[in-house]
DNA sequence: AATCCACAGGAAGATTAGGATA
DNA sequence: TATCCTAATCTTCCTGTGGATT
């Protein structure tokens, strides 16, 4: 049940899988496939369906007697180009010895490398760049997709993966051709073809009748409304199903999808916050403050300029530098995208134009998740005080 | 109809951190 | 190891604006 386990059977996925297969067999008889881009939001089956064709490919080498190469880089881990030709020259390189270091090499030694062991090895290598658009730079990707034409006998093909249906846009021209030869575009799953996924996952992971009817269908329900996020589904169902085993319930009930949707929420939301810089974090406790005052005086509608004043105040007091309200505006920008604030611009006809500020998410075990911090752990209970109302006179 | 508040949010430049390169 | 580059962060300066009030 978990996101790193991939199936053997993607269901769904036909068209995908055959679209891109289609490209890719070329490289059986030899030639080189084209660059391949896919676009699909999370959960959509991109990852998997590139590995399950790119391990079908290398089988189906295997038998041929041609040699298909096959390398997976998640470049969200592996981010730098440095990182991204060393790991695959090595995937190249059988003897410890051999291998290219972490560090010490000029990159265009890694590079030359790494042409003379494709050669050497030759045939066709299709490499996998999951998340491209995390990549710092595009010198890798013009490096990579240029690479058929310094090698002399091997070929290489890209597939990049991205979530980013506008990644392409801030690509240098050159890359951007090479690289969008085709591309492909992942739909998102209807709750239907989720309840599927679910269920081939399920026959494995539970044994009969431990799921109520309902719950496959709520599992997908709640996840097709979520942009049709598979992984998603699948997060929903295995954490009700560990809820339903803590407490020790025979049949895991809708009662427990419910929790874990709940649950699924408060663990991210504690994730954002604590890994939030420290200026976001005090912007989001001068939001939780002033709530909790303007509550008090039954006044609602934060604006900026308040959240602005206890945020100055809250600097203060802790000595921090005091950001401009500019930016200010911007980190408040940035926590509404992150959907842990709520920031709609309204206006108040004379009395100017704002944004109205709410809180999104729970206020009291935020601040504990806040307070986990040293710097802010003195005046997360702290009060700002309230200004005089603005007389009109 | 004109005014004017309290900001929104764009443009451009300064500063800085960390990686690339010599 | 020194310095050059790049990307991100932050500031300064700015123009624009919805609508209650005048």
């Amino acid at each position: 049940m978990r996101p790193a386990y991939t199936p053997e059977i993607l269901p769904h996925r036909e068209r995908e899988i055959n679209s891109l297969a289609s490209v890719l067999v070329s490289a059986l008889r030899g030639q080189t496939p084209s660059n391949i881009l896919i676009y699909g939001k999370t959960g959509t089956g991109k990852t998997a369906v590139a590995k399950y064709v790119g391990k079908e490919l290398q089988r189906k080498g295997d038998e041929l007697k041609k040699r298909v190469h096959f390398i997976y880089i998640n470049c969200e881990v592996v981010d730098t180009q440095y990182r991204v030709l060393q790991n695959i020259a090595n995937s190249f390189i059988r003897d410890w010895s051999e291998r290219v270091p972490f560090t010490g090499w000029p990159t265009d030694e890694v590079y030359s490398k790494l042409k003379a062991e494709m050669d050497k090895e030759d045939g066709v290598t299709i490499i996998i760049l999951d998340e491209v658009d995390k990549l710092s730079g595009d010198d890798v990707l013009y490096n990579l997709s240029r690479m058929n034409g310094d090698l002399q006998k091997a070929r290489v093909s890209i597939i990049g993966i991205s979530n980013d249906l506008k990644f392409t846009e801030f690509l240098d021209p050159r890359v951007k051709s090479s690289l969008g030869e085709e591309a492909m575009v992942f739909p998102p799953y209807d709750a239907v073809q989720l309840q599927d996924i679910l269920r081939q996952r399920a026959a494995m992971a539970f044994k009969d009748a431990v799921l109520d009817e309902s719950v496959i269908p709520m599992c997908a329900g709640l996840a097709a409304q979520e942009h049709g996020d598979a992984r998603r589904a699948l997060d929903l169902l295995r954490v009700a199903a560990e809820l339903a085993e803590r407490e020790r319930s025979k049949k895991v009930a809708d009662r427990h999808v419910r929790l874990a949707q709940a649950k699924i929420e408060v663990d991210r939301v504690t994730e954002v916050v604590r890994t939030l810089p420290t200026q976001s974090k005090l912007v989001l406790l001068s939001t939780i403050l002033g709530e909790e005052t303007n509550k008090d005086v039954n006044q609602s509608g934060l604006t900026t300029g308040e959240v602005f004043e206890i945020y100055a105040e809250l600097c203060r007091k802790i000595g921090l530098d005091i950001l401009t309200q500019r930016r200010i505006t911007d980190l408040i920008s940035e926590l509404d995208m992150l959907g842990i604030i709520s920031a709609r611009v309204i206006s108040k006809g004379r009395y100017g134009r704002t944004r109205e500020i709410a809180l999104s998410v729970n206020g009291p075990s935020t601040k504990e998740v806040l307070a986990e911090d040293e710097l802010l752990h003195e005046v997360v209970h702290w009060k700002p005080v309230r200004r005089q109302q603005q007389k009109i006179v």
